[in-house]
DNA sequence: GCCAACGTTGGC
DNA sequence: GCCAACGTTGGC
């Protein structure tokens, strides 16, 4: 099994927004960038990831999730009418794969990026890497770990 | 709103 | 293939 940590607005696709979802789950859709889609047809059934709010008031880890479908064709990006939309991307020859998420659980507080990056252990975790942009990375068995024993603190 | 750090585009 | 211009991300 491999950890992961997705990026998402809060404004745009919160953790409460997944929760809401039937079955608690829906498409991660929207990955426009080939590192992050990469990592995301590494993604097996059963992997757990970190839900992560960016571009917010408080940006941090707020809960987990569980992949429940391997990366399929993104037809965000067939849509004209959506801001995903990306012509250079065919049925015949997809660019852009989204997988499915299904929630799991909310911490009990929301570890933020600033105590993630005052943690000496986490060097291999590509986010609190200065100017790092990636929505979605690996975590490492280490590092997965490490920011749960955060949470149960407090 | 600012802006650093990227990633992408397209002329050459 | 190089690289300047441009667009985006996302913390602050």
């Amino acid at each position: 099994m491999n950890y992961w940590l997705l990026k998402s607005e809060p404004n745009v696709f919160s953790i409460d927004d997944l929760k809401k979802q039937p079955q608690k789950t829906d498409h991660w859709d929207g990955v426009r960038n080939y590192q992050a889609r990469n990592f995301m047809k590494e993604m097996k059934k059963g992997d757990l990831a970190f839900f992560y709010h960016s571009n917010c008031d408080e940006p941090g880890i707020v809960g987990l999730m569980t992949v429940t479908k391997e990366a399929y064709p993104d037809h965000t990006a067939w849509d004209k009418k959506s801001q995903y939309y990306d012509p250079k991307s065919t049925k015949e020859t997809p660019r852009w794969y989204m997988v499915n998420v299904t929630y799991k659980k909310t911490f009990s507080r929301n570890i933020s990026l600033k105590e993630l990056k005052l943690k000496k252990d986490l060097e291999d975790l590509p986010l609190i890497r200065k100017g790092n942009r990636l929505s979605i990375m690996p975590v490492s068995k280490k590092s997965w770990e490490s920011i749960l024993s955060l949470v149960k603190k407090n």
